[in-house]
DNA sequence: TATTGTTATACTCTATAACTATA
DNA sequence: TATAGTTATAGAGTATAACAATA
């Protein structure tokens, strides 16, 4: 359990975390913006599925999936055919192009992040990934639980102690 | 030094962290979206500031930023007066309104966090806005330093080392 | 009737470029 | 001429709601 000073400075980092992410979308190939290259990157990872879970795995609505889907799929990145057991559903898959394109990927993400963190240990590396999986973790396993707001404070003393 | 693996998984972490930002969002308060927020509280952190600083400290496009600075200002949440050093800058500053929505933001995200992360530990948490922070700062440093791209690997036996 | 997926619409965030007003 | 900031425009990401096809 940590103090109100901490969580604000985590929300403040997660904020800020934008920037490198930009930093990251701006090598990307041509054609082959971020969403496209989630789709790719997990679909690699993780092998043949279906579109609700991608968009699980994404953790973002169907909706936005079946776009980011249908952008790779005009470029030959993956294929979709239907579910032999449900044919509302359709099966997604890299082809072969689609696996170059993901290596082409890896290997630009791979060199940014070596040049960028080129003075960080193995073992730093991996703690950072490590809190960040679990960080995930913590927020998705609730998914679907909004929290409740609480009502604000009546805003008497709350930030400056003596001064009005 | 860390291994291409670990790159690789350090770039997919990045990406999904993006659901945590987008829960975050969803409890902020009406009015305030993001990039609003990520204004106050910047403003509440290092004090007055010139719309340059302020870009900086975003790492983002003076043009964005004023779009936010905009946004706050007609809210009444901060207030822009000239520079007396220099008539084209603008200092921004936070008014008494703006002080009370960066007390809502705090509680607001202090609140979920603390939710979510009701299993960490005070130390866990301190680690994971450390590297972070560290993880920021490698970027940020060589900012405007725009990475190379190497070419592309000539493609024989990157991916399928013996089946094609 | 419920679920899978698609499409239309709207909103936020960002970058580039053109513009102004000062330096 | 160069810099601080604004505005217009365009592109990417996301969510909600309406819809089609199937379970």
């Amino acid at each position: 359990m940590a103090g109100q000073a901490q969580y604000e400075e985590l929300a403040r980092q997660l904020s800020a975390v934008g920037a490198v992410k930009r930093d990251m979308g701006r090598i990307l190939p041509p054609d082959c913006p971020a969403g496209s290259a989630a789709v790719l990157t997990l679909l690699g990872r993780h092998g043949d599925m279906r579109m609700s879970k991608l968009a699980e795995l994404l953790s973002v609505d169907m909706s936005v999936t079946s776009r980011h889907v249908a952008h790779v799929a005009d470029r030959g990145w993956i294929e979709r055919f239907p579910d032999p057991a449900d044919r509302r559903s359709r099966i997604l898959r890299l082809t072969p192009t689609g696996m170059e394109q993901l290596d082409e990927l890896s290997r630009r993400t791979s060199h940014l992040l070596a040049e960028r963190l080129s003075d960080w240990t193995d073992d730093e590396v991996g703690q950072l990934i490590r809190l960040m999986t679990r960080l995930r973790a913590s927020f998705g396993d609730c998914r679907s639980a909004p929290v409740r707001i609480p009502a604000p404070v009546v805003e008497e003393t709350t930030r400056t102690p003596a001064s009005t």
